[in-house]
DNA sequence: GATGAATGAGGATTCATTCAT
DNA sequence: AATGAATGAATCCTCATTCAT
């Protein structure tokens, strides 16, 4: 009786995405608006044009949805954060590690909320990850503190600047709600992105500037 | 026909709390751990040592916990806040500020985690703590910055700046998890709270020292 | 909105069975008629006058009521059996024992079936059961069987004698349908109880005759 | 787009089964170990190393594979059973009949079960086999025992006698767990078997002996 | 103030089945 | 003949909530 709509994957240059990748796209939205445990799977089954039944012809259960969600997420972040810990230690490789983290941040809206919904919930699927790609960077980023002369942390304070440097850029993300409520400023916006990016470079260049 | 044990709430120094507070404070743990949605008011009963029925003797709806969870770890926060807002700008009121803030965090493990939370999911809630309580003292922190000769922010950036620190303070309890995973460090601990409260201090002092 | 049946337990004669009682009557029958598998959990609850919900106020699940249902129908049984075990080995021993398992299965139309069903699949509830109190009974039988001069059984066929007995037994209330299909005989009217009865007992006295 | 491996039915001696054979055999099997509701079409379809929906070519539904797998263990027993009943009533016919049932039954563990699941939930399936194939079987044996004059059954008692050997071929195979696990036996082994086979003949000759 | 029992709505998941490919 | 994908109905069970006691 029922027989679905033939979803014919003729490939042409930048097709709609397959099913799964369709489930993937919803479900990522729906957890990071709302978290794993307020987001049903007929909700995501709906957004993504299917049934609850259909959807497991997929994903065999919520689970996995939501660690395929985060494995999809996290691959390129780690990617580029491989990238840039094999970067050399230029003058400016903060600055462009500043850009590139919050460019990465920007074009993926739901990423920094995954995270820490995630980070706040147990984080047992974060843990890998932050041991596998977080760890590298934390430490080649304290390394190229500690090699530029001009850096006032000390060997105990650098890995803190760093991750200082990482709670900037994600809690500008995840913190917009509250500092629109209390300001008058649109920080997902382009132009707010833009401002934070600028920020935290200045931020960083002040740092670094030789004492008065 | 059971009945439970008569709590006598005899005014002692410091009683075990009442009922309502009770379940305030399980529900608070319950929520800053979980969320909102993965919370169940059975759960918080029984961690009360009460039976959801009864629960409802004390509060109408598990929203309304939840509200008057968020409006009792709210409250100190905006006095101090609000008290902070009032200070003179005396040379280290910010050193000052960044200790309360943090100080305030730490005695109070679940804050931070749920006021994130909210954040993360409509913030609703936050809404109205965040016009009435943080965007006064946004004002007159970025006030104090602006009047401050050595800041180096342009009135643009001086909210940034002060929402930075924000982030930098919740961040801290909120990221713990992950941080953890990445660094050989226990930034919930004693020690952890102080080096974190240390290195903002610091970080604020070497944004203020005057330019080379 | 809800609210259910004031069920006032008023304590009267022999009054209707407490709601888990009536739970436990209507999942046996049920679990009798079709097996675990076939038995839903909305029906017993439906047949016992409640919603699937409110029958879990009173069990926990599923496998509890099965559970539940074999504990309490195997209870009397065992008890039943230990009684006869404990038997001196008069010479009619064996016709009353015949008489009083038929008695008890034939008083407790579901308890065959489901000690059936429960062998059937898997059996692992059953297993202590047999280990307990179905074992003790055999030895005790075999040893009143090694005991009679007029035993044509060898040590080795003395158990399975045993077990035909209560294969007979059990089988007569299992097999019911099957018979009724193909003999025009009602096997579980009383009147056909009784036959049967009548029929053991002369079968075991055929087998205890002298030989001629 | 895929396709099965090409299943060519080379007709060699006892080449493995066709696809329609192999889910019948693994069907039964499965039936027989857990029960008709028990059973889902997706088990049988891998078991048999299928889809779900590749089943459906060969099957118009799970009821139709279950009549199947029924139909196709009860026509040899039928078979044999018309064969038994069509014997002339020699001397050791009851003998041999005994012998041929036990080793009918032993060549396909899953038969017994399977009638006993069957009995056990309605038995709508079996009613035909019954009136159709047992009737006969229970008048011809009834009949023989009539015409032997050292039959200690009276009319009434015979088709009771019948009924008993057919409860205790079945019961030994279905109650094995039960048996098996009061004592230090192995009823489905070829040696339990054979022990079985050799007790209902010598219960039979027992009963058939002259009176002392 | 506390509880057991009740309930409708909804949770995730499995079911037998269909159909285009 | 085989499959992936689809689906409505049903599975067991949990949810927040109510109410008489």
């Amino acid at each position: 009786m029922p027989g679905a709509p033939p979803r014919t994957s003729t490939a042409c240059g930048d097709a709609e995405p397959g099913t799964p990748a369709r489930i993937l796209d919803t479900a990522e939205s729906l957890f990071a608006a709302q978290g794993y445990a307020a987001t049903s799977v007929r909700d995501i089954a709906a957004a993504a044009g299917l049934t609850a039944a259909s959807l497991y012809n997929h994903f065999p259960s919520k689970e996995a949805i939501y660690r395929a969600v985060l494995a999809r997420g996290l691959a390129p972040l780690a990617e580029m954060l491989a990238g840039l810990s094999a970067r050399e230690p230029g003058p400016d490789a903060t600055q462009e590690m500043i850009a590139a983290v919050m460019a990465h941040f920007a074009a993926r809206p739901a990423l920094a909320r995954l995270i820490q919904h995630e980070t706040l919930c147990g984080g047992e699927n974060l843990r890998s990850f932050a041991s596998e790609w977080v760890a590298p960077l934390f430490e080649t980023a304290s390394e190229q503190l500690a090699r530029d002369p001009r850096s006032p942390w000390s060997a105990e304070e650098r890995p803190l600047a760093v991750a200082a440097w990482m709670q900037l850029a994600i809690g500008h993300f995840v913190m917009a709600p509250l500092v629109e409520a209390a300001l008058p400023v649109a920080p997902l916006s382009d132009e707010g992105i833009a401002r934070q990016t600028l920020f935290l470079q200045k931020l960083s260049r002040l740092l670094l500037r030789p004492p008065g």
